[in-house]
RNA sequence: GUAGGUGUAGCUCAGUUGGUUAGAGCAUCAGGUUGUGGUUCUGAGGGCCGUGGGUUCGAUUCCCAUCACUUACCCCA
């Protein structure tokens, strides 16, 4: 027998159910906040995520699914979605044209890591970006449009978030803190590692004596430039005319290297360690990177198989038509019915004559509305019935060839 | 890579102090005297007890190895 790969799973039954559902409903919000969709594709130039993502991060130090093609090309499968969609907007010259563009995605994502609960080889995000804002306003937007789809799937989340600086504060910042973590002793290994690669992602050690050693650390938020101060008070101030509770977080850091200014999280704390179930912010210098025009962006990634647990699905109700024989003669007759009533209706049927108790049954199963049956007498008599199996009403109709 | 947990029917799990024919619930299928359902009753099918080796007269059970799944660390959505 021939098993999935490690970190692989088939989408159906209850999840691919509850995933169809999201992506109609996510996407539907997404389009009525200005977003339309766009699709990347999987496979890229690798040298695409390292310029973006960054090579110090671990997605593209040793989690990527890398290879040559035949074309002697260095490829590899998206590890996520935003550097797929900064190439496609400057491929496609949006970035020239000026402007503003809002583009939401889904579909899977690959990173090759030891899969665990919230965590796959092959996982599916489903994200927007918005090009050409420089307010951040849009920033509150999209995290109000958050709020709209948590809410629309009753899912309870706490939203964090910080601001990362800009290009103009944060390099001094960082050396600020490279020379704190210098002068003490005792961080971790991974933090001694994290030092010298990202320095800023030691704040977020989880080992509590580096907890203690960062207690004095100068802090991300106290050291920002007055730009980033001011757009930092007004997310906070919009955000709290919506009423949208947060907690600033000072040691939140995304990742992935492009982020600067907003950053943000939104935590379940009901689906075990892998917890953060959306995280996005800005990314100004992303498209220059990239070699685009200077164009600010912003938009967030969503891991669908975090929170699809948390998803509530609506109460499947009872729909469309069961059609049963009770002959074999009668067979040929539903066939005909079957497929006349599918032009405009989901219709359920089996192809071997069985009693009527029978057919009522799996009818029952398959949770339709309308129920016929049609059998010996129905086709001497030339009429059938349509039960209605909630309301049990029962209505004769001509049965014609 | 590291550490823990789990591998028995399609699914969820019992069980065997080592002994002939391995159980339950759910699901599936067929019935409950000629054609009115969701709860019920009866019956049936379905298992290399993860794989390989060792101990033993005998292993699904004990020992070793291995593989798979799973949770956690790292990282991240």
């Amino acid at each position: 027998m021939i098993n999935p790969l490690r970190g692989m799973k088939d989408t159906v039954g209850e999840f691919s159910e509850k995933y169809i559902y999201f992506i109609e409903n996510a996407s539907r919000i997404a389009k009525n906040y200005g977003f339309s969709y766009i699709e990347t594709p999987i496979l890229e130039e690798t040298a695409l995520f390292k310029r973006s993502v960054g090579e110090s991060s671990d997605i593209v130090g040793k989690e990527m699914y890398q290879f040559t093609d035949k074309g002697n090309n260095d490829v590899c499968m998206r590890p996520e979605g935003t550097a797929g969609v900064v190439r496609a907007f400057i491929s496609q010259k949006y970035d020239r044209a000026g402007g503003v563009k809002r583009f939401f995605y889904h579909g899977p994502m690959f990173r090759y890591e030891r899969p665990q609960k919230g965590r796959l080889r092959q996982f599916h995000q489903f994200g927007v970006e918005t090009f050409g804002v420089q307010s951040v306003k849009e920033d509150a937007m999209i995290i109000l449009m958050l709020r709209d789809m948590f809410e629309f799937f009753s899912i309870k989340y706490s939203l964090q978030i910080n601001s990362l600086g800009c290009p103009d504060c944060m390099p001094t910042y960082r050396e600020n803190l490279v020379k704190f973590l210098d002068s003490i002793d005792g961080l971790c290994e991974d933090c001694l590692r994290r030092k010298i690669t990202n320095p800023i992602r030691v704040l977020d050690c989880k080992n509590e004596n580096c907890h203690k050693l960062l207690e004095s650390a100068p802090m991300l938020l106290s050291n920002i430039c007055s730009t980033c101060r001011a757009d930092f008070d007004e997310l906070k101030s919009i955000l709290k005319s919506f009423g949208l509770e947060y907690e600033v977080n000072t040691k939140l850091v995304r990742g992935l290297d492009y982020y600067n200014k907003t950053a943000f999280e939104f935590i379940s704390n009901e689906i075990g360690a892998q917890s953060a179930i959306t995280g996005g912010g800005r990314y100004d210098k992303l498209v220059e990177y990239l070699d685009g025009r200077s164009t600010p962006g912003v938009g967030f990634a969503m891991g669908i198989e975090r929170l699809i647990d948390l998803v509530k699905m609506p109460e499947n109700k009872k729909i469309g038509y069961y059609i049963g024989a009770m002959s074999d003669e009668a067979i040929k007759q539903v066939m005909h019915l079957v497929v006349k009533l599918r032009k405009s209706n989901v219709v359920h049927t089996q192809y071997s004559s069985k009693s009527l108790k029978a057919h009522m049954k799996a009818a029952d199963k398959v949770n339709a509305k309308k129920f016929i049956c049609i059998g010996d007498s129905e086709l001497e008599t030339k009429t059938y019935v349509v039960k209605d199996l909630d309301t049990k009403e029962e209505i004769s109709v001509e049965l014609r060839d």
